[in-house]
DNA sequence: ACGGTTTCCGTGCGCGCGCACGGCGAATTG
DNA sequence: CAATTCGCCGTGCGCGCGCACGGAAACCGT
């Protein structure tokens, strides 16, 4: 594209330019303490030649100790967000590649006062750049406040608030990730389509989530209606309620559910716990598996899959989504590049038994 | 993790080792004329405390104009190898970064005269390394031993030659490809099986593969036979050939196909170019439309599934490949980095109509 | 005319590393 | 024993830029 050749340097800009080096860097860097004159005259040479600083050397010669720091609520091994951490690792390897070093700071996500406890620390590391995970929507926006006024760049993950000071968000489309669900599950009767009429369909959700009143997955919920409703109006769905911290009541649970109805013929869950449920399955149901799709890559819900005890997962890459907000933040720091999208929806990739070796 | 403050440089592990800059240089560079006493010294103070090298220095000291050049396919747009232009093309992004800029050769993949002359323009870029893509096997052999000797470090994407002076390969499993949509493709009737007698497939095939002895989708239908005599051995399957040269024909073609087969309700293409057979099925089949699946995310194949005419595309990411191959050897020549796995076979995805959206 | 500001500008040093050059002691040779 | 070679090693320069320092005009008031 352009010639590598004779690159241009800040040296020959202050030759064309009849100043001197430190010029061209003051007006660079509108640092002031230069005539008008020979602004006007940097700046023509710097467009009529395309000068592009070397950031190589100009990092080399700044040398800053940048650092970015993540909020993330805590986990378990196995858990949704051990995933986000895990990009985060990742992340860590192209972030040192420029000097920046990674941090993450956790809080419990069923416990405010921890995440303004954690909003504290963060601040005390004195970040350069910071990616949030954001629960509490209220105290979030408090942070943000803060880090907006003090010019403290910021990234979204997973979910965002609605405002427009962060540098980008990536996440996954809520609603279309319950539309496909429900595409995949009745996928297997695509072909005779009559057949509906023998299908029922079970939906397991969390015992804590029945009262709540901001349930993350409802959106995906919705999506899985509304395809229902479009395609199978007369299916019959049905919602069970388990507990997720106590496993050994699971089957019980199950059990008693799949007595009262029998005839289940499909199974759905719009969290990452559905690894919670195979087991399950497999117990009470090992004769005539139902056909089971869920949602995320989590090592458990991968082993179900290969288990067969799973059809399908659909997954968002939270680590992925973690990675590239981190990268983003890298890029914009180190690089001044500006992201291509504020907003990243992330592909929701289908997994199979028979995909999910290489993944 | 590590303390950034006090940032450990060359000299301190100099220093550390009671030697110079200039031995601990020529210790990582494995540059020769060091005594195995200041060699030992000085790789166990660098594994001590872990020095890393500043690249901002090293690339600024080196200031070298390394190219990665690509040997690729010519293509049309929306055929197979624009995918790996398009990979190429993201992967500048990452190189120019580190002042390494890339170059793409193409060759005429039914012309090995045409191979010959473009390895001979590669050879002439005098490039930093190579990415092959080897249709013509023996002639990239050739090449491949010259780059060797010239110590040119290279990668294959796509497929891969049975040697093992590469230094990674990006590519799709094959067999398995297969295997996995014979399963989309019959994932229809999965709640009832009983329906297969019912179920008849065609699998699309291209003129020019019929005498062909090494056509390269071979294994991916191979794996798809097995699934089949696996889990529907009764089901019939036809093959038809059409002819990609003369699109026009397409339609005459699979028109007489269906009247001389009547009841197909499934369709496979094992090549990128079901997106040339779907305004046909469109046509021919409106009323009772048989469930498709191919093969790659050409924009044609994109586009055909949102139209509904192609129920699942299987993608290689022959972009990412490419991608990730430049990437591989950016980070071989300018970070010293080997690669974590030489051999990397890419996921598949599964797209539909309701995932393509965000891909 | 002279001292004191203000405005504007040039130069030198250092960031950490790659590499060329030259040097010094020990081994080898005639 | 002197001359040469060889193995090993240290030093200096430059990559392009940021920034501090100091200095030269220009301007001002007396």
């Amino acid at each position: 594209m352009e010639k590598d050749k004779g690159k241009i340097t800040l040296k020959d800009v202050a030759r064309m330019a009849g100043v001197s080096r430190g010029t061209v860097d003051r007006v660079l860097h509108n640092r002031g303490d230069v005539s008008k004159r020979s602004y006007d005259n940097v700046m023509r040479v710097i467009k009529d030649i395309g000068y592009e600083p070397n950031i190589y050397a100009s990092i080399l010669a700044h040398d800053q100790n940048r650092s970015v720091v993540l909020l993330l609520p805590s986990y378990h091994t196995g858990e949704y967000w051990e995933m986000a951490a895990r990009g985060a690792e990742q992340a860590k390897a192209y972030a040192r590649t420029f000097n920046v070093s990674i941090e993450t700071v956790l809080y419990d996500q069923y416990d405010i006062d921890s995440f303004r406890e954690a909003c504290i620390q963060l601040l005390g590391l004195s970040p350069a750049a910071v990616v949030l995970a954001p629960v509490f929507r209220n105290e979030t926006a408090v942070l943000t406040a803060v880090l907006r006024e003090r010019g403290i760049p910021y990234s979204y993950v997973d979910t965002k608030l609605e405002e427009d000071g962060y540098l980008t968000f990536y996440g996954m489309p809520m609603y279309k990730s319950g539309y496909l669900c429900a595409e995949l599950l009745f996928d297997s009767i695509a072909s005779v389509p009559e057949a509906a009429d023998q299908m029922k369909v079970a939906l397991i959700r969390i015992e804590r989530d029945r009262n709540r009143k901001s349930d993350p997955t409802a959106t995906r919920r919705e999506g899985f209606f509304d395809y229902m409703t479009e395609h199978y109006p007369d299916v019959e769905i049905r919602s069970v309620f388990i507990n997720p911290r106590d496993p050994e009541s699971i089957v019980g649970t199950l059990s008693a559910f799949f007595t009262a109805n029998p005839g289940i013929t499909h199974v759905a869950m719009f969290n990452s716990r559905i690894h919670l449920i195979a087991p399950a399955l497999e117990i009470l149901r090992a004769g005539d598996m139902p056909r089971a799709v869920g949602f995320d890559n989590l090592d458990g819900n991968l082993a179900a899959l290969r288990r067969g005890s799973i059809r399908y997962l659909i997954t968002q890459h939270t680590d992925e989504q973690t990675r590239l907000a981190v990268n983003s933040l890298v890029d914009y720091l180190v690089l001044n590049k500006e992201p291509e999208r504020r907003d990243n929806y992330m592909h929701m990739d289908i997994l199979s038994r028979n995909n999910v070796d290489d993944y």
